[in-house]
DNA sequence: TGGTCAAGCGGAGAACTCTCCGCATAAGTA
DNA sequence: TACTTATGCGGAGAGTTCTCCGCTTGACCA
């Protein structure tokens, strides 16, 4: 039972979150590599400040990308909505790659959301995302969403430029092909 | 043309060498996160030396499980010569997900390999291994071997535990039976 | 409005990675 | 053997990540 309450957090560790949140987009869009320091600095708040709202860098590149998350959690149902079931994964996909290939943020985030931090909320979010295409697609399958999502972390560990996305398209046509067998 | 003549290494060069890995094996075993300072400390020599051969951590486990990696590319060969292909490549690969799970050393060097340094010759050891399998498997594959080396990456990104290896073993299914609905 | 106290702050500092460069020395040369 | 030189060595130190803890302050209550 015991609902813990969890206290609204204090003003001003709310504007500090947000400066730091808004600082660090400017900075990081710059220089992806630049020092969690310095973007604290930046930020006019403490390393300790920085570190208590983000533990480390994954943490704060997540909540850069968090809305980009939500539109693409938010996607699936959508797809699943207009398109026949395998239809609408490969839409998906393809859209989960494209985040891959333009930012390679949402990339490592994803994949640190996966290893590090399983009651993470993206990756359950994401998770629940796949689950439902999967189902659509057909109702046992052998694999889960949580499978599959690690299957795809491919798309953010391919090389930049034409190659890395040929391989993508290869990669993502085997899956499917794959997933559409098991139908 | 122009060969460049790679003069052999110094004496002492490849002794401290082989006392860094050395040293590193040890100490690796015990603590994998042990810092490189410790390790170029108990070896005896400067973190220079350390670094002069061994540019960062990744490279200096590398070279601690080349020998390793040498088995597993020389066991791809092995097993065509037994087997039928697609066995073959079920054997490997399950020889293949068992390192990933033992050694997560295996594991983060492989990928290291695979995203720093594309001319790094363990990756094309790997590479290779794979192409006889995929060749053996069926002539024109619409996925290459690195294609196929990069998708096999989950095999080292699995949560550790009982769950992980079911995990793997799904994934590795459905893998194969991707590979085998092309024949 | 003043008092209480937990939530939150900042920055010193520990530990680490990696670089730079002056010095030592192994390996050729005469 | 004595000389030369470029290969390799070591460690100081810059830059970074992340922690800890004493102090500050916002939020709630009387």
């Amino acid at each position: 039972m015991s609902a813990q309450e969890e206290r609204a957090p204090r003003k001003d560790a709310r504007i500090n979150r947000d400066r730091i949140l808004e600082t660090a987009r400017e900075l990081i869009e710059k220089e992806p590599d630049i020092s969690l320091n310095a973007i604290a600095k930046a930020a006019g708040v403490g390393p300790g400040t920085l570190y208590r709202h983000f533990p480390n860098r994954e943490a704060l590149v997540l909540a850069l990308y968090q809305h980009e998350i939500d539109n693409l959690v938010g996607l699936a149902s959508s797809l699943l909505l207009r398109n026949p079931p395998l239809e609408a994964m490969r839409l998906w996909m393809e859209r989960l790659a494209k985040y891959g290939r333009m930012k390679r943020g949402v990339a490592n985030l994803l994949h640190a959301a996966i290893t590090n931090d399983i009651h993470n909320s993206s990756y359950s979010q994401m998770v629940g995302a796949i689950e439902a295409l999967l189902g659509a697609v057909h109702a046992d399958a052998s694999i889960t969403g949580a499978d599959l999502l690690l299957l795809l972390g491919f798309l953010w560990r391919l090389p930049p430029g034409p190659d890395g996305k040929a391989r993508g398209e290869r990669l993502l046509a085997f899956t499917l092909d794959g997933l559409a067998s098991q139908a």
